[in-house]
DNA sequence: TGTAGTCTTGTAAAACCTTTCACAAAACCT
DNA sequence: AGGTTTTGTGAAAGGTTTTACAAGACTACA
């Protein structure tokens, strides 16, 4: 689950992080309304926790610009109490939901759930990244409409990739996704070895991208 | 997630049941009383919802003997609003949280996740059935102190079967934790397979036993 | 700028694990 | 006892993970 924080108090940002990272949770964190722009158009979260003050621009209105384009993303607002006068007007924006500072954890956890629950309830059906798209209910892959056999593995792999296209995704991170109940998570190069059945099985120069010294990412942008 | 749910209006029972298995909870229901210790006392389970007002005996003296015979497990208390006259008295007597009917499902299910976090985070370090630990820091298994090395499948399985004792596990319960993603879950005799290799190397005859027609169980008792 | 050394990434193959298959053995039914 | 269904077993097929090493990229230094 990727998480964006979107708040300019870098104290209270870093520790949201930390705490969401306990419960599993992958955080990013924008401390202003520019960041917030680049990170959303750059990746793709789960979830945004959205202040709604933000020293260079106002929250609402970073909301209002990500409703414009489309993106589905769901948002919870944060603000203090003394901030918000209309909770509907709030939520008729486009947030999904809000809370008041100051807020329990726990609470925030709680609707974060319920927005994440909700979205997945409605699951995608397919990821296209150019001319690959994935059916996530047969789990099969297509390369220009021609199916390509995958195993589990490769298929979880890609699948992570396509979530987070033009991203550099560690080698670590990968791992974790290749197989979902992965005790002892040894340094190897299984990542490695899944990238190059990947490459060969795929049939596509330049889509997976070595990073070196980092991992690696795909290319989004037809060429 | 094993839950249990004791109140005595079956058809409020059943519903819960209903909605929790929407969640991916297990569901065992107990009608009074009586069935709820008998289930205690057979089944291990992640949380227990209990209601105040059984037909049979009060939620309340039911809540006490568990903690009596010192059963750990979460215990979310649900009651009407008006029969509460006291919080502190009833979290006093052990109940883990209570929530007044009518209640939204959702803030049920938060509670109860709540309670399962805090749970997890003091997680068991090791299961001990019989002669048998498991680790499970490390993921070993011992059989009279001496290291039977196991795969994953074969710890997975030996896991769910000894948080169940004596309790019959069907086979597709069983082929569900046997590969935790386990998509195209393919009728097979797969558990068949891991449940004939863990025999052999746990060497330990009239440990796991056949049910026929259901699946199998692990024998608790000494012999 | 060329080259040796070092580190990172890619590849083939071996080892191991999981899953399926085909059939044997056992339990059940009548 | 014969037929039927369920469970157990060995082996094959296929997938995952490790290993050993090759190929490539970077660095430092002449």
């Amino acid at each position: 689950m990727n998480v964006l924080i979107v708040e300019d108090d870098q104290i209270v940002a870093k520790h949201l992080a930390k705490l969401l990272a306990q419960e599993k949770y992958h955080c990013d964190i924008a401390f202003g309304y520019k960041d917030a722009q680049l990170l959303i158009d750059k990746n793709s979260y789960s979830i945004i926790l959205l202040d709604w003050n933000l020293g260079d621009g106002d929250g609402l209105v970073l909301l209002q610009e990500i409703r414009e384009y489309e993106i589905s993303t769901p948002v919870l607002m944060l603000s203090a109490n003394s901030e918000i006068d209309d909770r509907v007007a709030v939520l008729d924006s486009g947030a999904d939901d809000y809370l008041c500072k100051p807020y329990s954890f726990v609470e925030l956890l709680a609707r974060m759930r319920a927005l994440l629950r909700r979205e997945s309830s409605e699951k995608t059906l397919s990821i296209i990244v150019g001319d690959i798209r994935l059916d996530m209910a047969t789990r099969e892959a297509f390369h220009q409409d021609t199916l390509v056999e995958l195993t589990r593995a490769e298929f979880n792999l890609l699948e992570f990739f396509m979530q987070n296209p033009n991203q550099v995704l560690t080698r670590y991170q990968l791992s974790e996704h290749i197989n979902k109940d992965n005790y002892s998570i040894k340094h190897s190069n299984l990542v490695a070895v899944h990238i190059k059945n990947l490459r060969k099985k795929l049939d596509k120069k330049d889509f997976i991208l070595s990073v070196r010294g980092v991992g690696y990412r795909i290319n989004k942008e037809p060429f």
